[in-house]
DNA sequence: GCATGCTACTAGGTTATACAAGGTAGCTGG
DNA sequence: CCAGCTACCTTGTATAACCTAGTAGCATGC
């Protein structure tokens, strides 16, 4: 479509991707090549390894999620993550924060000028 | 509140803060100085001028805004700005998009694993 | 042995934006 | 005439994150 929704796309995903892999992992553990596999049926949220394991690690480092190393039947290992008491409060928070914005900008469709 | 929070809300500012101006805009024309105090009342999209000039600039040259000097009865001249026919079809793409990444992630809480 | 596919990770380059700070100028009231 | 508010705009800087490309290891099948 237009170069400008294009790059808009860009940029919103920088701030969504974040808050996608969490309520991924909402009500289920999942390793990171899942998530990679699993994120790219939904549109928009391709992503690949070079950007997830990152991100995954930051959500580490925050306190966020906690990784665990278990053995698979077939084939390497996996890192199952899972989220923390402090991940799910954020998660919320996030949430929040998202359903306020949109019922600020929704009031704004409505109501008169200054 | 987390300093991951805090960033996260700057990442995501990013990609909503143009969604933001196009739906404030979406039923009445406003000028900019107007555009700073309003958005001021919703929580979370608090802005200055420096923001939102070079804002309201990319998305005119983008198409999707017109721009109209109009002389006040107080104070100088404002500057007032419109959504054009396809600033609003940017508009639908992009709530279509959220919507679609939301149904996404969501669908994403209750499904098994791959 | 070797190819293929699964799994995890890292480094560097590119891109884009928000914000602070500063500048111009008109209008109003004391 | 000047202080303060309205109104618009520009420049520079810092930040930050995604993506490409590449490394590495294990398992399986041939």
């Amino acid at each position: 479509m237009s170069e400008f929704f294009d790059n808009w796309i860009v940029q919103v995903r920088k701030g969504v991707l974040e808050l996608c892999i969490l309520r991924a992992l909402e009500n289920q553990e999942r390793y990171g090549y899942e998530l990679v596999k699993t994120l790219a049926s939904v549109p928009g949220l391709a992503l690949t390894e070079g950007t997830l394991y990152p991100l995954l690690s930051r959500l580490r480092v925050a306190g966020l999620v906690t990784a665990r190393l278990e053995e698979s039947d077939e084939g390497p290992a996996r890192k199952y993550y899972a989220l923390t008491k402090e991940g799910r409060r954020t998660l919320a928070d996030m949430n929040d924060f998202l359903d306020k914005l949109n019922q600020g900008t929704r009031s704004l469709h409505k109501l008169p000028s200054l």
